[in-house]
DNA sequence: ACCTGAACACCGTTCAAGT
DNA sequence: ACCTGAACACCGTTCAAGT
C-alpha cells in the first residue's frame, strides 16, 4: 500500500511485465496514453493493452481505476514540485516568488491533461488515497516555506504562512484553470501580462495584509 | 442551436414529455441526478430513464453527452451569477466585494457537484458550446464591472479591470477547488478565516497594484 | 416531427482457472 | 504469486422503423 514500488527482481530484465514491475509500467503507460490521447483515452483496459497484459491484470496492482489515476496524479505532483524547486534555486525574494509562479504555470500549460487529472473529480477525495494526499500536502508545505522566507526577508507581512500559501496556490491554480478552459482568452490580456499582474497583486496584498 | 428552449406548446401540460419540452426536462433531470448521486451517475441513459423516455430520445435534443453537460454547466453559471448579484445589491466598496466573494464560495460549497461540472474537462473547450461560453464570459464581465466600481470609488488602483477580474475569479475558483478537494483542510485555517485573508490580500494587492 | 427497439463497440469489474 | 479467459452489467451512439 504505502510501500514504494517493489524493486525489480534480479535477473533477466526483458519480457519484463510477466515478472518485472508491472505496477510501474502501468503508471508509465497511463501517463503516455493520457498525454497522447487525452483523458477519455485513459481506460484501464487501454492501459493493460498498452502494457501487453490482459484486462484483468491491473487488478493485481490497483484496487480500481481510481487508484491508478491517483498514481498518475501523484507522479504529476512530484514533477510539479521538482520543477518549482529547480526554478527557485539561486533566486530570492520577489524574483523567487515569480520564478515559482512561472514554473507552476509552465508545468500546467505543458502538461494540461495531467494537470487536469491532478485536480480532477476522480481524485478529489484523497481520504482513501493517503499517498497522494501526502504528496499534494508536500507541495502546499513547499509554498508555505517560501512564504516564510519572504516574511523573514521582510517582503511580506506577518500573517499565517499557511493561509498565504493557500491563497497563493489558489491564485495560481485558478489562473491556470481559467486559462486552460479558455474562459479568459480573448477578453483578458495575454497570459504573461496576467501573470505579471497576479504576482504583483499577491506580493502587494501579502505585504500589506495584517492579521485580523 | 443558439435559440433558447422552445416554449411549450399551448394545450394539455400533463404527460409532457411526448409533446412538451423534453429538452428542458432532460436538463432538469440531469441536474437532479447530479445532485443526488454525483457525477458518475450523470449518464445519458440514466437521464433518459429519469425522464421516462427511451435511451435514444435525448439525441433528438442534444448532439451528444457533452452538449447535455454543457447545458447543465450553463444553468450553474446562471444561478451563480444571480446569487452574486443578489448578495451584492445594496452594498458597496469592500463590503460589496466580500459579499460577492462569499456568495461565490457559498454557491460552490452548496452545489459542489454542479460546480465541478461547470469547470470540468467535459466543457473545458467552449469553442463548440457558444451559449455556455457566452454565459461564463458574462460572469467574468460582471466581476470586471464590480472592479471598475471599486476603481471609481478610489478603493483600488488604476490597472486593467479585466486583468483584475481574472485575478479575482482565479483566486475564488482556486480557493474553492482546493477546499473541495480537501487539499487545504486540516493544515490550513478554517474556511471563513481563509476567505477573510484572501479578500484582504486581494483588496490590498489591487489597491497597490500599478500598471507595468 | 419526434420517439422506440435493437444493435454495435466499448467500459469497469469479478471470478474461476491456469502456470 | 501473478496472470488469463470468459462473463456480467453497464455505457455512448447509431439507425431503421414506428406513430
Amino acid at each position: 500500500m504505502s510501500k514504494p514500488t517493489k524493486a525489480a527482481r534480479k535477473g533477466r530484465p526483458s519480457r519484463a511485465y510477466h515478472h518485472g514491475d508491472l505496477k510501474a509500467a502501468l503508471v508509465t503507460h497511463a501517463i503516455e496514453l493520457l498525454r497522447a490521447e487525452g483523458l477519455e483515452a485513459l481506460t484501464l483496459r487501454g492501459v493493460a493493452r498498452a502494457a501487453g497484459v490482459s484486462q484483468a491484470a491491473p487488478y493485481r496492482h490497483f484496487a480500481d481505476k481510481r487508484e491508478l489515476i491517483g498514481a498518475v496524479a501523484e507522479d504529476g505532483f512530484r514533477r510539479l514540485q521538482a520543477s518549482m524547486i529547480e526554478r527557485m534555486s539561486g533566486k530570492e525574494g520577489r524574483t523567487g516568488f515569480k520564478g515559482v509562479a512561472l514554473a507552476y504555470i509552465d508545468f500546467a500549460l505543458q502538461n494540461p491533461a495531467e494537470y487536469r487529472v491532478m485536480f480532477g473529480p476522480e481524485v478529489a477525495n484523497t481520504e482513501d488515497l493517503p499517498s497522494l494526499r501526502g504528496t499534494s500536502r508536500s507541495v502546499l508545505g513547499f509554498v508555505a516555506q517560501g512564504i516564510e522566507q519572504l516574511q523573514q526577508a521582510g517582503l511580506i507581512g506577518p500573517g499565517n504562512p499557511m493561509s498565504m500559501a493557500v491563497a497563493t496556490w489558489a491564485m495560481l491554480h485558478g489562473l491556470v484553470m481559467l486559462w486552460l478552459d479558455g474562459a479568459a482568452q480573448g477578453v483578458a490580456p495575454p497570459l504573461p501580462e496576467l501573470v505579471d499582474e497576479v504576482t504583483r497583486i499577491m506580493m502587494f496584498g501579502m505585504a500589506g495584509s495584517r492579521p485580523a
